[in-house]
DNA sequence: GCCAACGTTGGC
DNA sequence: GCCAACGTTGGC
């Protein structure tokens, strides 16, 4: 199973509403890097929700709930999206303020490309930010 | 609200 | 196929 991070702005797609919704279209990704990243998930891989301009903060857990298909919003057919189904919340949002003072977390795409969507987040990554959460 | 970074588009 | 122009994202 892998890991993952998805951005989402709280104006557009915001945590709570993904924890009222519970399972939604992973839609709007207009960029190829990120939707090869789409491409590569498998259901029940786990992604990270981070909210970014507003918080700029990982809110929680969601889960891969459908493989890659056709988003029903672009026209091209360039491009497509996933389901993303609520799993749970961290227990204290964990925050880029955070992540970039920690060494483990120095690769994570997050820092290093902040315009990426989506991005592939390690073993080790994800079980370091765990444990910040705690 | 500004601006740097960077991905995409389109003319050549 | 290159590269300048342009648009968008997101941190500050």
């Amino acid at each position: 199973m892998a890991y993952w991070l998805i951005k989402s702005e709280p104006s557009s797609w915001s945590w709570s509403d993904q924890v009222k919704k519970k399972i939604t279209h992973w839609d709007g990704v207009r960029n190829f890097q990120a939707r090869n990243y789409l491409k590569q998930m498998k259901l029940g891989d786990l992604c990270f929700f981070y909210h970014s301009v507003v918080g700029k903060q990982i809110m929680g857990v969601v889960k891969v709930a459908s493989s890659f298909k056709d988003d029903p919003t672009d026209s091209t057919g360039k491009f497509g999206m996933v389901d993303m189904e609520y799993v749970s919340p961290l227990e204290n949002p964990v925050t880029l303020e955070q992540i970039k003072k920690t060494a483990q977390l120095q690769d994570l795409s997050l820092i290093k490309q902040s315009r990426l969507s989506v991005m592939p987040v390690t073993n080790a990554q994800w079980d370091c930010i765990i444990a910040m959460s705690k």
